[in-house]
DNA sequence: GCCCACTATGCAACGCGTTGCATGGTCGCG
DNA sequence: CGCGACCATGCAACGCGTTGCATAGTGGGC
């Protein structure tokens, strides 16, 4: 239920509807624990009833459906038990590498362009990565321990995508041989 | 559907049996894409159904209820289709950095010995890879277009590693200093 | 005034992956 | 002979993640 636990420490970042929430998924949390707008809805509501989180209509919603949420003392309890507990290792995981096993089998498949797509997507996320580091972590930043989490977050994904276009590189100059 | 996909590509290699095929992805399939017999034995039952493969009591069974089972050609066909296609990015996806940004923002959460423990097993699968590398890849052995494939993903998965070794290592330097 | 894009929330259904359990055969060991 | 380890297959149920769709208000542009 890693979600919940998500949904819980951005909220303590800060409250926000489910909208929000959604959004701000897709730029900070999202890069390595996606979630669409209908799986943060429903978790919500599970974790308002747990008593969790608490909802009230947003001030400047209008006559819009905008609910706010907000993280209750169980919520942050919550959260801080389950951040003691022992995480999965994250498994390597990559529909890819099934293809590359069935052209060892089958023959040549042409999986050289598609080997250059992915080469060239990991080195879009890559550029946008550092983009965010040159902008939120300059050299001469003064360095609290929350800043220094975040880069450190920031840092797995810039050495994640490395790695594949590095291995990407290689297996291009590999498969280019055949 | 990869899992019908790999399952093909697994038995185009070798015909086994559903329990043979749930232990032979533990060692080769399984460090990029993992099953559990449950999901093998139900995927194997579509597949017939769909006339991809088809089964047969093993020969050296005995009174067991061992089947054994064959790719068809329609099911070759398949592979050939689907390997074409384009593959989703394997997305980062790891709980503990959602526990990094929750300590980031309730205050130390202790975090430093499950760092370690992190540490010591991607350690630990690291170097198996590298022990596979060294018995089925040494440097002198002829290089057929299936072995050096083989070997490209094999470095797959020593690139990730290793890139989660050096990422717990910064990791637990920054801890510290807080 | 109408249409479109965006904000905002939600239902229904499906599929893959997981967990717990059941069944029954074979083989070696003490 | 009985027991435990391993071979071999399968059912049932659940939960998370995905997809498609529905609803409704708001604000800007032509």
């Amino acid at each position: 239920m890693s979600l919940a636990h998500a949904l819980l420490t951005s909220l303590l970042e800060q409250p926000s509807s489910g909208y929000e929430l959604a959004r701000r998924f897709d730029k900070s949390i999202g890069h390595f624990w996606q979630a669409t707008h209908q799986q943060i809805y429903r978790e919500l509501g599970r974790m308002e009833k747990a008593g969790w989180i608490r909802s009230d209509a947003d001030p400047d919603a209008g006559r819009t459906r905008k609910r706010s949420y907000g993280v209750l003392p169980a919520g942050r309890d919550e959260l801080m038990r389950w951040a003691a507990e022992a995480a999965p290792l994250p498994e390597l995981r990559d529909e890819f590498m099934v293809r590359l096993r069935a052209d060892a089998v089958v023959g040549p498949l042409g999986l050289l362009p598609e080997l250059e797509r992915r080469r060239a997507l990991h080195a879009d996320k890559l550029r946008a990565y550092r983009a965010i580091e040159a902008r939120d972590f300059p050299a001469d930043a003064e360095a609290t321990r929350q800043r220094r989490i975040h880069h450190l977050i920031l840092k797995a994904g810039i050495q994640y995508e490395q790695g594949w276009v590095a291995w990407c590189d290689e297996a291009m100059r590999e498969l280019d041989r055949a």
